[in-house]
This record gives C-alpha cells, structure tokens and sequence, in this order.
DNA sequence: CGTTTTTTTGAGCAGGATCAAGCAGCGTGG
DNA sequence: CCACGCTGCTTGATCCTGCTCAAAAAAACG
C-alpha cells in the first residue's frame, strides 16, 4: 500500500520535529497552521499509535483526555439503538482531526474500521494552542463545516437515493477520499475500508441489498470484483452516473 | 403563543441598542457574546425582514453579502436533485445565525417554510467582529457543531427508523424545539411549520405516507388533529416512545 | 362560488427486508 | 495434510413496508 507512496520530508525545514515529517496532517490538517515551535510543542507531548480494527477509539480518546490526527486508515463514527439498529454517522480518514468536535451529549461511538494509525496528544495541549493561535481555531472549525457538509449529503442520499444509487455512492466517496484528484479518464483499483455489514450500516441497508447491489455492479460491468475488499473501478465517470449525485 | 413569555428586555442596560432589546438572538444566539457597544455597531448596519414561505434566502442573503439571525419562524436547507427529488437537510428556527456555514462548494438552498423574520447585518460586518472577538468564532462555531450533531441524528432516523418511528420523531423534534423545557407531564399544543409534502422531504417518504401515519398516530389517541397545521400532544413521552429515540 | 392547492383515502405494486441455505477463505489442531 | 469450525459473503424464496397511481374530500383563495 504504501510502496509507491511519496515521502514528503521536508528537507529545508530541520526545525519540524521528526515525528511531524512526512505526516499529511502538518501539511492538509491541523497542524499545518502551527509555527515549528508550536509543532515542537505539541510534539513533545505526542505519541503514535496503532488500533486493530474494532477498537474503540472515542472511550480511549476521551478517558484520556486526549485529541488526535488520524494518520492511515479509517474510523467510522456509529449511533446504536437499545434494539440494536446501527448507523454509521460519519467516516474520517486522514488527516481529520478527533476529539474535539464531539459534543458532550453525543451518544456516538468512534471505531476503528480498519487497521487506524494516530498521533495522539493531551487536549489540554491543544486548548493552549488554540488560545495563542486564532488560526488554529478557524481550521478546525473548517473541518467541522465540511463534516457537516458531507452529513448533509448523506442525508439525501438516505433519504431519497435508491439501494443501487447508495452503494454507487459509496464506492465514489471511497474512491475519491482514497484519491482526491484522481484521474478522470482511467479505471484504478480501490481498497474497500468498510466490510458488507459496514457498508449496509452506512448506506441504511441490509448485508444481504449490499451484495446484491454489488453483484449488479459487477453483472454490468462497472466494477469487477478482485477479492472481498479489492474492486476494479472502471471508469469515475460511470460510478458518478450510477450514484446520481445530486445538482451541483 | 406568546402571550405568556416574559418580555425580556433590559431594563438596566441601556447601552442595548433599542434593535436588540427583546431578541432572543441577544440572549442565546450569536450576539450573546458581543459588547454592549460592537452590539451598537452592528445594529447601526442592521434591518429586521419579513419573509414569506417560500422565499428563498440563500441566494437573497449570500447576493447581498449578509449574514442574518432568524428572529422567528422556520427556514428549511434543501437539496435538490435534477430529476426532482427533493431532501430537506436542516431545519432552523429562532435564534440561528444564517449564512455563514453555508460552505462555498454547497448545493444547499434556504427556504422559509414559515413567515421568517430576520435580522441580517453585512457579511463584512460581522466579519470585523470576529476578528476583535475570539469568543464570537467560538460561539458560531458552538452552533455548527450543535448543527452536525442534529444532522448526524437524522442520519440515524433515515437510516434507520420505519415510517411511524420517523413522523413521531419529527413531531417530537419540533415540540422540543418549540419550547425546549416543556412541562414533562401536560398535553398541549404544538403548531407545525411544514406542510405535507415538507414533512415527507424531510422525512425521506412521500406526503401519502406522512398523512396516513399521521392519521395512524390520531387514531392510536397519541395526537389530536386540531386542523392541518395544529395537532394537540396528549403526552411528550408516549411521543418519545413513539419515536423510539436512540440510546443516550 | 369556482378554481387551485393541499390533504386524505384506497387499490395494487415493487423494492428492499427477512428468513434460510450454501459457499469461500482461513486459521487451528489432530 | 485435511477435517473442522469460524467468519464473512452470496444467493434464493417469500413477505411486507412504503411507493405509485388514482380519485375524492377539504381548505385556501381570488
């Protein structure tokens, strides 16, 4: 996965901690607003971490008192109801922020979807941060607009797309979150993060419509299914078609 | 309906701009955290508005470059698909602050589904104070947050909830935003600021559904159908169950 | 009042759920 | 090495919730 990756030291910049180097949120997330000295300072207090899938996140986070960046993988944000009916609320990939945007009251839960990497550190050194820096605050907030942005188009989704039209729509979120300026023209492979029942938690469907849903995909030839987590994607243009995504 | 809510006017702070004196946005909304005199400011660039349904006030507020509290009424933020689907994504009701989440790249219209008054200031405006005011970005971004937790509720409801499950959460939704400390034990009465076929784009179903649950929950004695736009609430709790809220 | 808009009600249909097997991958242990 | 159990995915048969189509009833409005 991560062969043909890039890695993005910055050579010229020998202030930035080590541990900073080469992590996409010093450069898209939070911490691009911070000075080297303030990254020195955080960074201080920061340790990485690595979390199997289902492990859950937001107790570990919040019993600790600490925020984190996601660095790889994906953590799915869940509503449970006491009949066991289940949700899934919202998807972050790296390099979303969090910790801080959940609201006291929110009964959500922050699990670990796949294999998740984060760097952690105490909120209160983030809090102090964020007094001295107004930027920082601004940054955040704008995660928080563009996740209510992406809520806001799930809520269509759920509300008023068909089965096939959902699962189209997911499979064009995961591919152009796994790649946001992908090339128009070619097919690619993608890594599906989320297994069927995941799937069928996110698009309010059952597992069994998922795979139905996926076999129709690959019958007519818009995907071709390589293992359990690999598709074949055959063109973005097609899928974006298939999801009948709203007016833009 | 306002007949017994205590005026809320200041009697001792007479630096309140008369504009402000009264409004709820004052005490609870945005301007809560403002200086007697930024409030001064702002009211000297500030008009109250009256809009009927179906006026649109995105493209009224952002073409003006201003911002706006809602006084009183409902605004709904709809999606619209080409092929006519429609979904309601967001309610707002007095003392909501309007324009500034709306994120640049969103296909979101705001539409009064009520009578609306609002009290909108220049973007620039308040632009200023935010940035003299850290609290005042704070308190905004309080809001969006408050806002993501709403829509991610209804992820779960449209997701996740059958047909009664969703009116009677809708109902519920606006008994608790009409008056949110409602004595727990009495009935009353509760006026809804959508129609039919708004119920249903918010729901995620169509009119027919919406009508026929409502008629359901009438004959299940659950609700009193006064006329088409006033229902009488026997008990908030039998609604609450009705709804079957998700787990707190 | 007639006209239009909104809501209700009914009959029939279908998309997706439910129930129930079957299958494929995979680690474990005999 | 294969039998075994486990988990996750697919496939099939049947059912039911909510949609579609149609029409009447009830408000709103000029």
């Amino acid at each position: 996965m991560g062969k043909d990756r890039k890695e993005r030291v910055d050579i010229h910049n020998s202030d930035v901690p080590v541990l900073c180097r080469s992590c996409e949120a010093r450069h898209q997330g939070v911490c691009a607003v911070l000075a080297p000295d303030q990254l020195q300072r955080l960074s201080r207090q920061s340790t990485k971490s690595v979390h199997a899938p289902k492990s859950d996140l937001h107790t570990q986070l919040t019993s600790q008192e600490r925020y984190a960046n996601v660095l790889s993988g994906v953590v799915k944000l869940t509503k449970t109801a006491r009949d066991g009916r289940q949700q899934i609320v919202g998807l972050q990939f790296a390099p979303d922020f969090l910790g801080r945007d959940q609201s006291p009251g929110s009964d959500t839960e922050a699990t670990a979807s796949t294999n998740v990497r984060l760097c952690s550190f105490p909120a209160s050194a983030l809090d102090e941060l964020v007094a001295e820096t107004p930027e920082l605050e601004r940054r955040i907030h704008q995660q928080t607009v563009a996740e209510l942005d992406e809520a806001r188009d799930w809520l269509f989704a759920l509300g008023r797309k068909t089965a096939p039209e959902k699962v189209a729509s997911f499979l064009l979120l995961i591919a152009t979150h796994a790649n946001p300026d992908r090339d128009e023209e070619e097919g690619f492979e993608l890594e599906l993060p989320l297994k069927r029942a995941e799937m069928a938690d996110f698009l309010g469907l059952t597992i069994e419509t998922v795979s139905r849903q996926m076999t129709n995909l690959r019958s007519r030839g818009v995907i071709d299914v390589i293992d359990r987590g690999r598709i074949q994607v055959e063109s973005l243009a097609v899928l974006r078609s298939e999801a009948h995504v709203d007016a833009g």
